[in-house]
DNA sequence: CGATGTCTCGCAACCGGTTCCACTTTCCGG
DNA sequence: CCGGAAAGTGGAACCGGTTGCGAGACATCG
């Protein structure tokens, strides 16, 4: 009962003309088009997706793999995919895969391989090569958010880019003793990480500066920490921070402000992301907006699906300068320097 | 190719031996179970779950609909969620249904009712009546995270309880000017707030104290921006706050801190939630863990989906009190009241 | 020793759509 | 006015599993 036979029986048409009717395929003239869509609208009919899986071999649903979901930038990119995907019909099924963990594996190793999905979307995912070809492996479209896989396609900021151009910014102030915050080393840590830390480090190459690295977790807390090492260090304490995201940035901002030191007037400190509590703390940083990095993912993916064999494509976003009021001039400049008085 | 069909080929016993060895329903010899187990492996067979969702009704996926996935709470019992679902191997398809939006009465008119999914989790959904009854007319168990249905199980924390121990506690130390933040009334907004103001407003009576509420969005920025203004008004400035949730406490401790209002000597703060930033800000809050009530939502889900006809469940959970450095005696207090002096 | 019960397994009928193919009718250009 | 293409429809074979039923083998029990 509930069929589209039953729809079929009461229209007076066959199964194949009601499937027709409904699906848009295939001839049907418009007064049946409409007599049956009238009686599956009276019957409620929906169709089940399995059956119509089955048949097609398309599910209409997009599976994404991410191993965070409670951070901000992934939670963004969440909600920016999420956006498009409802909007197209299409369902969302979401695979956590905390690097690491047992969960992780059977994701990889089973979860995947069902295949209830007609394309994946992969968040930051730093996949290793076992994990890359099962990825790859299952014949399916994937568009990667953040990484660098050539095997896939990218949606992504560029964040050589946009670590230079946050470093550039305090350059250009007349900051000159600039410490990196966050991040392991540019050898190992996650992908981004590195290539921040390699756009700040090439940035103040250029400037004929001393790059100065203070490696932490990069987290709010982490940001914390570590500041508070750095600023109560009289030695190294710079005049300015470039921190690996936002949350650290923030956690550094804390620090200071803990220890009495004023922010811009005795450190400048520069984020990157444009988190969403940057505005209340005046954060000067690189906007990156994961959302629409999230919508821009799901677009390519769908492009994908409808016309197969499209090439692999890469998006590397610029991220936009926003300036507030977490960096000036270092200390004892003379404010002609400023610009601000003529 | 690579069908059931094949496996049974191969190990030279028929389709429904093979399924029954695969799926352990039915009488199979341990060496026929073996051999078909094996081949399996060996071809990479794995199941098509449209096939056997359509053949057994049954699709081992769990709906999960929510209205905020970039907030704490929803993250966390994402996470929780997801957590128990990956251990049993049930896939996890996510509704995001944002309060007035379009996308959300598509959710309940369209997504929904293709009822892809065995079980649905509903996350502090705050349905409306004709929501509610599509939720409940799908005909499948619904488990609700936060919330006041009698139509479907629900997992949540005693939110009158909480607010009653966080009052209490302040009132304990002494205080009597206790201002609760955040929230809209108690009758308007999210069901969460009202029972934490009314909590609170109920404790206040018992202690013979005049309640004073400060609304605001309930948000990090909300909190600092209703604070800002409750603070700088000589009149109206408590010596402690109750805040809606922990966001909003931190919002609150921020901005006293830029006002110079000292915390906790000038001021106290307590929190309700344990956020991830409250132990960064000290903050003395009740603790509830989001990420254990997603899990037992699910726990509940899947017991409900192995043994139908199980009575609908409420479970209501007490929330934990954690003191920290963000509470103490109201200014002018002898320190013999404190307890430290014998 | 026959009856009853428990395993073991194959056949075939589902589940509920989609789509190929064949057939009829209509349309249109030459 | 005719022939071929396009429009409209139904029948039946799929898609890839699961499961009821029946048949045969073997053990158990009275």
């Amino acid at each position: 009962m509930g069929g589209i036979a039953e729809v079929a029986r009461v229209a007076g048409v066959s199964k194949s003309t009601a499937s027709r009717a409904l699906t848009g395929n295939g001839y049907v003239s418009p007064a049946t088009r409409e007599r049956v869509a009238r009686v599956a609208e009276d019957l409620g009919y929906v169709a089940s997706s399995s059956a119509s899986s089955l048949a097609t071999g398309r599910t209409r649903n997009i599976g994404v793999v991410m191993p965070y979901l409670n951070r901000w930038f992934f939670a963004e990119v969440l909600e920016g995919v999420q956006e498009v995907l409802l909007a197209e019909g299409f369902d969302l099924t979401l695979y956590d895969a905390k690097p690491g963990t047992e969960g992780r594996r059977r994701v990889f190793d089973d979860f995947l391989a069902r295949k209830r999905f007609d394309g994946l979307i992969a968040v930051a995912l730093e996949p290793d090569d076992h994990e890359l070809e099962r990825l790859v492996g299952i014949g399916r479209p994937v568009v990667s958010v953040v990484g660098d896989s050539d095997q896939t396609s990218v949606v992504g900021l560029d964040d050589v880019h946009a670590a230079r151009r946050a470093t550039a910014h305090l350059v250009d102030l007349g900051h000159e003793r600039i410490t990196f915050l966050g991040g392991i080393s540019d050898h190992e840590g996650p992908h981004v990480d590195r290539e921040r830390l390699s756009g700040y480090t090439s940035r103040m190459r250029d400037a004929g500066l001393r790059p100065d690295h203070a490696p932490s977790e990069v987290s709010l807390p982490g940001g914390y920490d570590v500041a508070v090492d750095l600023l109560s260090d009289p030695d190294r304490r710079p005049t300015a921070i470039v921190a690996a995201c936002d949350e650290v940035a923030i956690g550094a901002i804390i620090a200071a402000r803990r220890l009495g030191i004023a922010v811009p007037s005795a450190l400048s400190v520069v984020g990157i992301d444009n988190h969403e509590y940057s505005e209340m703390f005046g954060l000067t940083t690189l906007e990156q907006s994961p959302r629409s990095q999230g919508a821009a993912a799901a677009r390519l993916l769908l492009d994908h699906l409808r016309s197969p064999g499209t090439d692999r494509t890469q998006m590397r976003l610029h991220a936009r300068l926003i300036v507030r009021g977490s960096t000036s001039p270092p200390p004892g400049t003379p404010s002609v320097a400023v610009g601000v008085i003529p």
